[in-house]
DNA sequence: TCAAAAGTGTTTCCAATACACCCATGA
DNA sequence: TCATGGGTGTATTGGAAACACTTTTGA
């Protein structure tokens, strides 16, 4: 265990004068797998707590590029949808740390390295990143403070360090308000896809079923599905079709906000 | 003027032991007279230049209430709608700061003062916050760096410091894609008016004009409007009735998000 | 009496919804 | 052939938009 720990401390140590005070970024990375919406997370070592992947702002970045930067360390992927959506500032993300099993154990250990201790031990405010990824092309990696990285469905969230769980429900309501503003098929689906494949991701994004019929006959007239050739299914019914996205027209629709009613 | 300047560092000297470093707050103050938006701004002494009010966060104060206080201590009013719209962390912020007049006269002239220099000089990631005032109700008050606190038209805005322009132009972007989620009327007129008053306002924010008959039969069918007395106009022509709110529906409207297009 | 604005009513059109019908496929 | 899901069509409903008509008021 106690290399594992080597290796934590000497980064952050090292970086520490590079890095802003008080400001830190958290990613809300949602993927879309087996007909559910899933979130990147990140499994601490020793507390074995959960957490969202986050990271610091370094002297000389952009805000948003140091959530750019924690979202590809995290999945490899460059090109993702990412917005933030919320900055959490209350004076208890701080005071929690003094009782959250996974925080504290975190900073008990740091409690011989001074400068690293008072670091992490410090007030943060940290501004939310909203992201959305095809889950099928990343690899997810786990930064030098966790063991795991895996994707976790929202309806079986664990228990997350800190208010990582708030940061994580305002994401999936910001999901919901911005859904017109969303890049979501063209983010979390494959290349080509079925009308349904489609339809149950709204479904799962809704929490509520829709009408297959009415469904298609939207999403067709917005204009920014092309239809491919069949599919060969191996399933007893009739082969669906398989759809693209033309970019060009989604990207346009996104604009001015596809005008979609659920 | 150089009095002015000692009033000016002294407050600050004092407090920036307990300000957290990196990070500052914005308002932009919404208000509507004479049929115009407006916004709250500040003029600084000696560049004369025009800006936001903004402050810094202290150690124990929530990010919310640093953003609070500002509102209070500018325009008098506590019980004002308030809210977090965007975080502004690009390096620029800071960079520009050499070269923006107003800025610049500010640092020049704490260059005597090492700490006080050090901290405006600091590159500091600000939270934009979103605020609605019946202008009729404030009392605009300057802070200790400026001389004015004046309402101005936002169809006439100001060369501003650093990014506020940028920062006022997205807290408007903000203002008309959560129309349906902000308590507009509520906020921003007076206890009692007219239908027209209603809908000029509901102009002024969407820039266009829209049809007077559609617009009272569907603002009356949400049911938040309560029918008054009529009002003696003194003009030629009918005199229309007077209108207020029901809080209570229209605060439960919000929650859902007004079902209005306009 | 007249212009201006207020209040109300009417018509047209389109989108949302619900649901019916037939088609293709593999077990 | 039968269950399953896919593709398409249709009737109903309600709201949005455009606009017509009448009413009230002070000049």
């Amino acid at each position: 265990m106690s290399d594992n720990f080597e290796k934590l401390i000497s980064p952050l140590e090292k970086e520490i004068d590079d890095l802003l005070p008080s400001i830190s970024v958290d990613c809300v990375i949602l993927g879309y797998k087996n007909q559910q919406l899933k979130v990147l997370l990140l499994q601490w070592k020793h507390s074995g707590k959960w957490a969202l992947p986050g990271g610091f702002v370094r002297r000389n970045e952009n805000l948003d590029d140091a959530a750019q930067r924690v979202l590809e360390q995290r999945t490899g992927l460059s090109k993702i949808f990412l917005k933030q959506f919320h900055t959490f500032g209350s004076l208890e993300r701080s005071t929690i740390k003094q009782i959250d099993a996974g925080y504290k154990a975190l900073i008990d250990f740091h409690k011989q390295n001074k400068k690293v201790y008072e670091w992490i031990n410090n007030r943060f405010i940290s501004t939310g990143y909203f992201a959305l990824a095809d889950i099928r092309k990343t690899h997810p990696i786990p930064d030098a403070f966790s063991q795991k990285c895996e994707w976790k469905p929202i309806t079986a969230m664990p228990d997350l360090i800190l208010d990582h769980n708030t940061i994580t429900e305002k994401a999936l309501d910001y999901l919901g308000v911005q859904l017109n503003y969303l890049p979501i098929g063209l983010s979390l689906l494959p290349q080509k896809f079925t009308m349904q494949d489609l339809q149950k991701l709204y479904e799962a994004i809704l929490g509520r079923s829709l009408d297959r019929s009415n469904f298609q006959r939207k999403m067709l007239k917005l204009g920014m599905l092309v239809r491919k050739e069949k599919l060969m299914t191996g399933a007893a019914n009739k082969a669906p079709y398989l759809y693209s996205f033309n970019r060009a027209v989604y990207k346009k629709l996104l604009q001015e906000g596809i005008g979609f009613s659920y």
